[in-house]
Parts: C-alpha cells; structure tokens; sequence
RNA sequence: CGGCGUGUGGCUCAGUUUGGCAGAGCGCUGCGUUCGGGACGCAGAAGCCGCAGGUUCGAAUCCUGUCACGCCGACCA
C-alpha cells in the first residue's frame, strides 16, 4: 500500500474537545472519523488494525471450541419480552417500530438471539456443551459516550454465549475462557490488561470477572491489595473498616447553626470525623421513596452496592422543604418515618457519634447507634478506600486505580434458559434448563486502550501483532532516482515475501513524512534517502526507539524480515509467561 | 435527566464586551525555491458566522426560542 493513496487525513493539531490521547491520536492519525454523538466511521487503518484484533480474537475462540455465527442486528421486541428484558432495560435499548407498527430492537446484547437460534437444536444432553460466538455490530444509547472509541454508542463486540448441563460443566469451561482471554490480550500486545471481580449488573447471574487494562484514563475504579494481589471493582469491592470504638457519653442535642456539611459540623463541635455520621440521600425510581444512607463522615455510600441491598433502581435524591428530610441535618436517630434508611458497617462500633438531629439547626453529640437506635442493622454500601483494609488478607494495603473495561467474562446460569423456555433431556430422561455463560470483548475499545497504553507524544506505536502495516518505508527525496529505485525495490521484495508494507514515496519533505510515520504508528520503520545511500544502506528503526541500525541495502530485507519475527516472538513470549496466572 | 460551557472555511481559533466590508494560522489547488523532524515565496479556491424568529438604516455581535456538540454529575452487559 502506497501511502499517498491511503484514504483518512492526517492533521498537526489536538482537536479540542479530546481529553484522552488516544481519542486525538486516532482522529488525527486518519485513524477514524467522527460521525456523531459516540458514532464513528473507521478509516483503513484502524480497520486493519480491528480485523487483526478480530482474528487473534477469533483463533482463541475457535480454539476453545467455539463457533462463529451471526446474528441480527434488529431483533423483534417478542424476543426481548420472553426474557423480560424489552421492559427491564433502561434507554440504552434502542425501542423502534417498523412499517407493520410491530416492536423491534436494535440489538445491545444477544443473550436472547443466542437462546433463540439453538433452543430447537440443543434439546438432548448429547449436544452439549457447546459455545456459539460472533463478531457484531452492537448499539448502546449510551447517556454519555466519551473518550473518542473508548465509550461509543455504536461499536463491534465479540460475545460469546456458552451452553451445559451443569454448573460443573460451566465452571470447567468459564476457566478455559478465562485463560483464553489472558492469552487473547497478551497477543493483542497488552499484558498490562488485568483481571477483577465484578458487579454482574443487568447480565444477572453470579460469578463474573473484568478485564481491565489500567490506565488513568480509565472511567472505572480499581481496588487492589499490593499484598495479596486481590482485585475488584469498586463498584463490586467489599469494604472493611476498623473503628476506634471511643468512649460512651450521653445524648444530646446541640445547636449547629448553618452547619450543613460534616466538615462543618466537626469543625464547629470540636469533634473527630472518624465519629461522625453522614447521611447520602437516594430516591427509588419506581415510587421516589426517600432511601438514606448513612456513613462514617470520612466514607463515600457506594451506589452499586446500595442498589443491590435496596434491591431496585434509585437516583439521587432532590430534597424541597415539603420534604419529610431536612437537607443537611439527616441523622438516624428521630428518623422521620416516611423515609427508610441503611447503616454501614463504618458506623459498627462507635459509642459516640455526631449525627443529624433531622431538624433545622440541630446535631446530636454521645450517639450511640446500638444503645439509642432499636434493631440496629449493618450493612455494606460505603466505597472503599485508598489506603484501607484488604478484605481478602485483611492488611492496610488497597491502592485504588483507574482502568478500561477491555472486556468481560459472566456466568448466566439459567436466568435465560428458563425465561425463554429452553429445555433439554438428560440421560436418565429428565427435563433441564442448560447452564449458560457468556463473554464479551469491545473491539474498538480494545484497539483504543491499546492506543492509550502504547503511545508517545508523536502518535501510537502499535504493537506488531496488531499494528496495521508491519513495515513502513520511508522514501526520502523520492525524485532521486537511485533514492527511488532502492526503495522500490525494498518494497517490492518484502511484498513478495508476504509482508504487510506502507510505503511513502510522496515528493515531500522527510519532516512531514517522519510525522506521519509517527502518527500512523507502524512498528518497524525503514529509512531510504541519498544520505543514507552514500553509504550504501539504509536505516531501520523500531517506532518505540528501541532499535536505530543502519544496514547495507542489500541485507536490508533480510534484516526487516529477522526483526518483524523478532518483535513477533517478543510477544508470543508474554503469552507463554501468563499461562500461570489463575483466577 | 441536572450543572457548566461551546457553536465563525476541512482543522485550531480571533472577532461578540461597545452592532458598521467575514478574519488569521494550518490544510487544500497552481507555480517556483528548498529537502533528515510538519521550510519559504508568489498566486488562488473555499463561509447560510448552528438554525428560526425579533430589535435596528444596518446583526457573527443585542433579544427570544430552538437544535447540536463538549465537559462534570446521574445512568450503564
């Protein structure tokens, strides 16, 4: 591929509304182009960039047994209704009619397209298990889509979707995909890539894991223990806190005038922030029902976990002075009735709290929750933090990161089989549900974190195995006509040889040329020029600056094609080295 | 959905306060000089100033409405 021919323009300046690299990086390499609100076209570069991620995708699927199928991208609304999900799942399912005025779906997911197409097929225990994947268009109305590809409404997913006939089965197969995945990322040039322990969200089912590539432009928190290696999301991240139990005193109501916040409150009482207590206010979308939680003043309410304890959706709540709560003044003790609240597991313990008096003005001092409160609860719903106790080996030692969700591996177990009817005959002539898992990849996603972890303020440098060209030739002063003839030359051979070759023979300036090499990324770089000619050679450099040799002309392509495997080897070697990890 | 902000050649942005010929740099086209990190000169093309309405002799600029986009939050396999 000749380079001048190459459709997607390149550009000098970080267009400005990108806050992440990888978004300015891939729009002015002539990577993709914005379309619209988290909608976007890929130019041939990062097309070629995403098959190569599809097809290390696809190898490691198809060696785990898998089967590449296809499903639609609009599916009826019926389909969506036997899992109950056309109703369960919020905006971000694009619901539309068409002509006849029946419901559809632009597909999101396709647990359900998976049940459909083998539910006739899989009715013995003989056919199983099995794993159907497929290579997909999928759209989210995502409320905020940001990060250039990293959070697109529109985007290609791989998901997966496995079948068995016990959760024995499952397990055996989640870990075999487990491990799948670890070699797929490790391929794709990002051993960087890590996995945790998740909320499952609206997928249901039990056991599922993350897998996160950190980086601070990552949009979720990640709890780890440096000493025992425990990792999750904080979203999913069980808190453990040790209170300093204090000294038991009396109850009283005091007068707090214009303190609204905790640190106000403890400033003007005198008083620690490890013994106070915080109210966060929520509302239940279904009923606008006031949920409070409340918290160690030093303790952020994690909204996941609270969610799950209520046990439906909530929001963050608007308070007006009708309301039963007063705003800045919420306490537990005198709680108003209307509302409903949670203690968490910050508060256990502590013999003397300052609290909200639940009216205008006024705090309590001496509260005792266990003694003052009746049927006193707790339960988990603050964050944790930095710097906090490891739930797992119990030391101080949580550092908190921020990572990309690059992909996701979930057990279902029957949540689908059996709302959708789906049934099989064991060999004793028993009818069951199948078992099922499913997993996911975000390609474009994946191809933008790549981009974001390897990158230089020139542009990406992509790693080989998905770079998309492995060899770039740079023809300097190509109205030379030696200069010319040499580079040509070197193109044609290595084309011959199988490998995949950008070659700029533009009549332009070496600057403008070795910025666009930058920009594009290619891993290996090679250099031909009347300088370099002079000395019968030509100069080849890796994109990470790791490697700068000039060789003689006519050992070059044998040289380019030992250090394309080189760097191919470098990375199968990371593989290797991962085989040990487990979950 | 809430808060803040931005809409002016393909891109980055001035100009809006105080109404008076539509601007610059990059990019693009042509010619020339250059040639190892986006060089220079000359000539050119390219604009519904987001959209609609209003005020005014006159609106990119003031007013009203609206749409789009961005950031933060909420939400999210």
């Amino acid at each position: 591929m000749k380079l001048a021919n190459l459709t997607g323009q390149r550009f000098k300046e970080r267009p400005a509304d990108c806050v992440v690299d990888s978004h300015a990086l891939m729009l002015r390499g002539g990577f993709m182009k914005y379309v619209g609100n988290g909608i976007y076209s890929e130019f041939p570069a990062l097309r070629r960039i995403t098959s190569k991620i599809e097809n290390i995708i696809r190898k490691e699927m198809n060696a785990i047994d898998g089967q590449e199928v296809l499903f639609p991208v609009v599916l009826p609304a019926s389909l969506w209704e036997e899992s109950g999900r056309y109703k369960s799942v919020g905006n971000e399912l694009v619901r539309f009619k068409d002509r006849n005025g029946s419901n559809h779906v632009l597909g999101m997911t396709h647990e359900e397209a998976a049940v459909q197409l083998v539910r006739e097929y899989a009715q013995s225990y003989t056919k199983y298990p099995f794993m159907i994947y497929q290579v997909q268009r999928k759209f989210r109305d995502e409320a905020r889509p940001r990060a250039g590809m990293i959070r697109v409404r529109e985007f290609t997913m791989k998901d997966a979707y496995s079948f068995h006939t016990s959760q024995e089965d499952l397990d055996k197969y989640y870990e075999l995909c487990f491990q799948a995945y670890n070699r797929i990322f490790q391929k794709a040039g990002v051993p960087q890539v890590i996995t945790v322990k998740s909320d499952s969200g609206m997928m249901g089912g039990s056991v599922s894991h993350e897998y996160m590539l950190l980086t601070p432009a990552g949009e979720d928190s990640i709890v780890i223990c440096d000493e025992c290696g425990y990792r999750s999301n904080m979203e999913a991240a069980e808190n453990k806190v040790i209170n300093n139990e204090g000294i038991e005193e009396e109850l009283k109501c005091v007068e707090t005038p214009g303190c609204k916040t905790i640190q106000d409150v403890c400033a003007f009482l005198k008083s620690d922030v490890l013994s106070s207590c915080k109210a966060v206010v929520y509302q239940k979308n279904s009923d606008d029902k006031f949920v409070v939680a409340f918290v160690r003043g030093d303790y952020e309410v994690n909204e996941t976990k609270l969610k799950n304890i209520v046990g439906e959706e909530i929001h963050t709540a608007v308070i007006t002075a009708d309301d039963c709560l007063n705003a800045g003044y919420i306490g537990p003790y005198n709680f108003p009735e209307e509302a409903q609240f949670y203690l968490d597991i910050s508060l256990k313990g502590i013999k003397s709290l300052v609290a909200g008096a639940n009216k205008e003005g006024y705090h309590y001092t001496g509260l005792n929750l266990e003694r003052d409160l009746e049927n006193v609860n707790y339960v988990d719903i603050s964050k944790v933090k930095e710097g906090g106790i490891c739930p797992c080996c119990g030391r101080q030692s949580i550092t908190i990161k921020r990572g990309i969700e690059v992909g996701n591996i979930f057990q279902l177990g029957t949540k689908y089989t059996k709302t959708m009817d789906m049934r099989y005959t064991d060999e004793n002539g028993k009818t069951n549900y199948p078992v099922m898992g499913c997993y996911g990849i975000g390609i474009g996603r994946l191809a933008a974190s790549i981009c974001e972890e390897c990158h230089d303020e020139y542009g990406p440098v992509w790693p080989i195995t998905i770079a998309p060209w492995e060899v770039h030739i740079c023809c300097l002063r190509a109205d030379d006509e030696e200069t010319k003839k040499t580079a040509d030359g070197l193109y044609n051979s290595l084309l011959n040889d199988g490998i995949e070759v950008i070659y700029d023979d533009r009549k332009t300036r070496p600057g403008e040329m070795f910025s666009d090499a930058d920009l594009i990324g290619v891993p290996i770089r090679v250099i031909v020029s009347p300088r370099n000619l002079k000395e019968s050679c030509v100069e080849i450099t890796t994109r990470d600056k790791s490697i700068k040799e000039m060789v003689p002309v006519e050992k070059a392509a044998g040289y380019i094609k030992d250090l394309r495997l080189k760097l191919f080897a470098e990375i199968e070697s990371h593989v290797e080295a991962y085989k040990q990890e487990t979950m």
